[in-house]
DNA sequence: ATGCCGACAGGATGTCGA
């Protein structure tokens, strides 16, 4: 099973680019980011002619989470546990039905978080906080889980072009990244990671500044593995080449193949 | 030190992203 994560920086915007990519990648499952639609004003029946099933939790304007499965969805649940008030839709998960049972997937858009010291900088470990409250008890049903999306998180000096630049910056600082690791201690796999120790993979690069024509990059999206999971992880690869393509998002797609 | 670019809402330009 092929299962692919993509911040697409608006669905509406950027349609086109994502059905040109959707019918080359032919992936099985694709979590999207940053849709900025509404569950009504979600373009489904331009997925549905390619024979997706879709589960949308979308807002106005920002946020905005989706999940497309070839083969219908169960227990789709459109909300991370916890945060009473928080309206921000940024979580949506569902269980697909695979070829040797089934596998949990959430698509996840995590707070920015920037500037640090203010308020937005306390939401976003917060939530990861959530989140990681929520891991654990996904990992507790012991089934093929993936936890995958925009976590806007560097996790290390080697996934960032210049460590020095991001040393200010909400995605990079200490608190970030323990929070992550946090939440992989648990007993989760960066599917990236397992795959290939290749410093320097982007998965984000800035529209200013020539930031992709200088590969200034940062490595923000993950796939996460649930053990059970991990076990059948075949290939996890960032689709790099479709950043260089016309009207881009500034996120490329992560995916990953799994025996399930 | 700041903006750079891009989407959005709305009808100019401020907010947000990372």
């Amino acid at each position: 099973m092929k299962i692919a994560t993509w911040n697409v920086n608006s669905v509406k915007a950027r349609l086109e680019t994502v059905v040109q990519w959707l019918k080359e990648a032919e992936p099985d499952v694709v979590c999207f980011q940053e849709i900025k639609s509404t569950d009504e004003t979600f373009p489904a029946e331009a997925f549905e002619a390619l024979g997706y099933n879709c589960a949308v939790h979308g807002q106005k304007t920002y946020n905005g989470v989706a999940i497309l499965s070839k083969r219908p969805m169960e227990d789709v649940t459109p909300r991370l546990p916890g945060g009473d008030g928080d309206d921000h839709a940024r979580y949506i998960e569902a269980v697909v039905p695979g070829d040797h049972g089934v596998v949990r997937v959430a698509s996840i858009y995590a707070p920015n978080g920037n500037p640090i010291g203010t308020d937005k900088f306390k939401y976003k470990l917060a939530w990861l906080e959530r989140l990681e409250k929520h891991a654990r008890e996904l990992l507790a049903l012991e089934e093929p889980l993936v936890l995958m999306g925009d976590i806007n998180v560097i996790p290390t000096p080697d996934d960032c072009y210049d460590p020095k630049a991001w040393m200010n910056d909400a995605l990079f600082q200490p608190e970030s990244r323990a929070a992550l690791r946090r939440i992989e201690f648990l007993g989760l796999t960066d599917a990236f990671r397992a795959c290939s120790a290749e410093p320097q993979q982007y998965t984000f690069w800035d529209y200013q500044a020539g930031a992709w024509q200088k590969d200034h990059g940062i490595r923000i999206d993950h796939i996460l593995l649930s053990p059970q999971a991990a076990d059948r992880l075949k290939t996890c690869v960032i689709d790099k080449h479709v950043r260089g393509r016309e009207k881009p998002s500034d996120h490329v797609p992560v995916w990953c193949e799994l025996a399930v």
